[in-house]
DNA sequence: CGGATCGTTGATCAACTTCAACGGTCGTGG
DNA sequence: CCACGACCGTTGAAGTTGATCAACGATCCG
């Protein structure tokens, strides 16, 4: 059932047979259609999503209705909203289905009974979140070096493929931009006259 | 010696007498002036710093010559490059004293050496890191959502004291603009011409 | 076919940078 | 003790980057 976790958490730590009976009865299989919500703005954020398959994506709305994305996640990547998930108080931000999706659930009951029950998860996610930490460190590195042209070609060469899976606006949205710029920037790249350097090698793909 | 780090320790996991000696076993103490570097770009990040008294930035610079800082830490705060101190390779980034500062020294060697010695430290650290990316989501929520001036005002309100003790131009490193901005956002609250809403709670004090 | 959704394009505008010059403060050496 | 220089913040003019607004086109799906 949950085939992909397992081999998941099996790359940081070994589980015994029990431990890992443990684990899978600990999780819930949640598959959800393009634009559903796991959860919305205004309720604590239920759980620690693991993505199976699909894609999520975590955002907030402005006062003024604006979106803004602070993260993906695709297949084997986990997505929560760490402020609401660890206080348990309804959240600021909401997480949706950007494709049709299917996720493991582990609520915040079950996240703190599972640690208790295995020890060794508790490697399995300081390891993780080390990684997270590092990624976004790099992710800040970015934001403060580069512009935001210099981003999208960037996170485009970083994630081939992943450009074609998500609209336009959301990753405008996401590398903190609008919709018609980057629609601008890609049309300089196309007509031959982009910044040198910054292009996509090979071009638009 | 490190009494500061083990009621850190303490506020989030229980350790034995045993447990707390060898913890304190592991560290090494250092204490640097200001301007003095725990380590410079180029070389592997040699540790995790815990801030016993001072303050330290993590920092990079570009290849025209321009700093930018991706992390202050203070008393009680953790700080590493994580990207370096994972892999053990060079680091892009170094960790500067922002004041005469203490620090306890946890090596690569001796964190993996001290976790599997005192695996209640692997929940401490899951702990830590947790609220770290909770720390982090706000931070990119406030970089998507509010303008630069918007920012500054906030982080000086988040954080009173803290905007006297770096100086400026650091201050505008860490926050993606130039001195020369923040001096005018500044000079127009000064003025009483601040944008409504947006000046510090009370005066600049 | 019709409506909604999404990307594109162009004109205007605001936020922020760059560059250059000036001024205050602090520590250090004469 | 003073003077000098380094360092840092400030100010103003001109330039860039990216936002905003409005209109138009394409595509998809019911």
């Amino acid at each position: 059932m949950y085939a992909a976790l397992l081999a998941h958490i099996a790359r940081y730590v070994a589980l015994t047979p029990a431990e890992t009976q443990a684990v899978s009865a600990r999780f819930t299989c949640q598959t959800v259609p393009r634009k559903a919500h796991l959860f919305e703005a205004g309720q604590p954020c239920p759980g620690n999503y693991f993505v199976l398959q699909g894609c999520l994506r975590l955002y907030f709305v402005t006062e003024k209705g604006v979106e803004h994305i602070t993260r993906f996640a695709l297949e084997n990547w986990w997505l929560t909203d760490y402020v609401s998930f660890l206080s348990q108080q309804p959240s600021a931000l909401g997480i949706q289905a950007v494709e049709p999706t299917t996720v493991a659930v582990l609520s915040y009951q079950n996240q703190e009974a599972l640690l208790a029950q295995v020890p060794a998860l508790e490697r399995y996610f300081r390891l993780l979140l080390q990684r997270t930490a590092a990624a976004d460190q790099n992710r800040w590195m970015f934001q403060l070096r580069d512009s935001t042209e210099e981003r999208y070609w960037h996170f485009s060469r970083s994630f081939p493929g992943f450009v074609q899976r998500v609209p336009q606006y959301m990753l405008a949205s996401y590398l903190g931009c609008t919709p018609e710029f980057l629609s601008k920037v890609r049309a300089k790249a196309n007509s031959g006259k982009a910044t040198p350097g910054l292009a996509p090698k090979g071009g638009i793909s």
